[in-house]
RNA sequence: GGAGAGAUACCCAAGUGGCCAAAGGGAUCAGACUGUAAAUCUGACGGCGUAUGCCUUCGAAGGUUCGAAUCCUUCUCUCUCCA
């Protein structure tokens, strides 16, 4: 009997004042390639490196700030190097020299991000080559040949991400495409290491969210994730939507908020019920100077922090925050020096990642509202002293 | 000493009678960023005001004109070439 590619254990979940079980702790195992299996921890936050690279910095510093598991892109890859020859090369996993697991995101997002440069029908989608122009179609099949082929732990299905606003016809329309592609992804073998994740859409409507979660939660899915939100609706509703839509999916599989968020979010997403958490945010902005601190953001390029001596943030305990000056970190990034990319995404990874182990932390000692009710009361200590100013 | 060119806002630099508080770039200041077409984008950038507004500015002083960064006179300074 060959074993699943993913287990999870739950460990722990908390009930919230209506019984509903939601925030918790548990633990993803994955068989992984070559025989080396995975464990990760949840809730989770997940760094994201598109193109086979968290930008900015190397495998040894995201194994130092005890990243578990990272995401690459199905349509990048695809583009460039090619999928094939990344599968040539020992697939990304070697490619890249990362030791720990990849979750590959589908090429979903960019039929929303790219949908400039793309036609979509039932049978797929074609897109125009943000790189070069040339035209390519995906489908959910060749989305999964390319997962495969990248070698991936976790596989994301092929979904249909709609634009926000959008009429509750046209986020239907993708919803019901997004599950018929999800069943034909099912089909398309994949590497006995590889775990498949369905995704929910359904937009900001509760009936279609409810609909979606029903129909896809039949399938021999491994997790499920929530995708579709943080696309231009309000932090509120997003939220809402999330909380809405967790206690839909089954307790004994993983969830994933997909492309999801602010610190704020991770720690209304972990209350909500979810395991598991990616988003550009602290690598793209830490490259445009926002840094993330226990104490609330930081712009770093302020001119107040020109002649300031003390660390990013002191309860921090990465290279940035230990080694170096606010006023270094702020000239390094008004003179535009690689290093502040590096140090400010080192920093800023690093707070994600413990961000998520505190709430694992809280969520294990009972603490958990205390956690929050402090969280939101130190990370505005910026703010506060802002005010007084 | 002779000939020529020039002086515009923090810097570089357009502008040769009204559409000029003055293009563009840089610097500076601030903001945004949510499954990465992003080391990107947006805004402010003489002063005061919420503002249609008012005040001060294009080397200096004076003049022409209804109106001047722009035309005239003188002065100051800078650069290039020739001796």
């Amino acid at each position: 009997m060959t074993e699943r590619p993913l287990q999870f254990q739950l460990e722990k979940a908390l009930r919230d004042s209506e019984g509903v079980e939601r925030a918790r702790v548990g633990k993803i195992t994955l068989a992984g390639s070559r025989g080396h299996s995975h464990e990760i921890l949840t809730p989770v936050f997940m760094p994201v490196g598109t193109v086979g690279s968290v930008k900015g910095v190397t495998t040894s510093e995201l194994r130092a700030m005890r990243a578990q598991i990272i995401l690459g892109n199905t349509y990048h890859l695809y583009l460039r190097p090619g999928h094939k020859r990344v599968e040539r090369l020992g697939e990304l996993q070697k490619f890249m020299n990362w030791d720990g697991p990849i979750l590959t995101d589908s090429g979903g997002f960019q039929v929303f991000s790219l949908s400039e440069l793309n036609k979509i029908d039932d049978q797929g989608v074609t897109f125009q080559s943000h790189i070069d122009g040339s035209s390519h179609r995906f489908t959910p099949e060749l989305s999964m040949e390319i997962q495969c082929a990248l070698g991936s732990d976790i596989v994301m299905a092929f979904d249909e991400c709609p634009p926000y606003p959008a009429t509750p016809e046209q986020v239907k329309a993708a919803m019901k495409r997004t599950l018929a592609w999800a069943e034909r992804g099912l089909q398309y073998p994949l590497k006995a290491h590889q775990a498949r994740f369905g995704i929910i859409q359904g937009g900001l409507y509760e009936n279609l969210r409810r609909e979606s979660a029903h129909e896809l939660t039949q399938l021999p899915f491994d997790g499920f994730a929530i995708g579709g939100l943080s696309i231009g609706e309000t932090p509120e509703l997003m939220q809402k939507m999330a909380r809405f839509t967790a206690p839909l999916l089954p307790r004994d599989k993983p969830r994933y908020l997909m492309g999801v968020g602010r610190p704020e979010d991770l720690v209304e997403g972990v209350r909500a019920g979810i395991d598991m958490f990616d988003c550009v945010m602290p690598t793209r902005n830490a490259r445009n100077g926002q840094l993330f601190t226990s104490e609330g953001k930081v712009n770093i390029k302020n001119a107040r922090y020109a002649d300031d001596p003390g660390p990013l943030d002191p309860e921090c305990p990465c290279e940035a925050c230990t080694q170096y000056s606010r006023a270094y970190l702020r000239h390094l990034f008004v003179a535009g020096e690689l290093l502040s990319a590096r140090l400010n995404t080192i920093h800023n990874l690093t707070y994600y990642i413990r961000l998520m182990e505190a709430m694992r932390r809280a969520i294990l000692e009972n603490e958990f509202d205390e956690w929050v009710a402090n969280f939101y009361k130190t990370r505005t200590k910026l703010v506060q002293i802002e005010e007084k100013l």
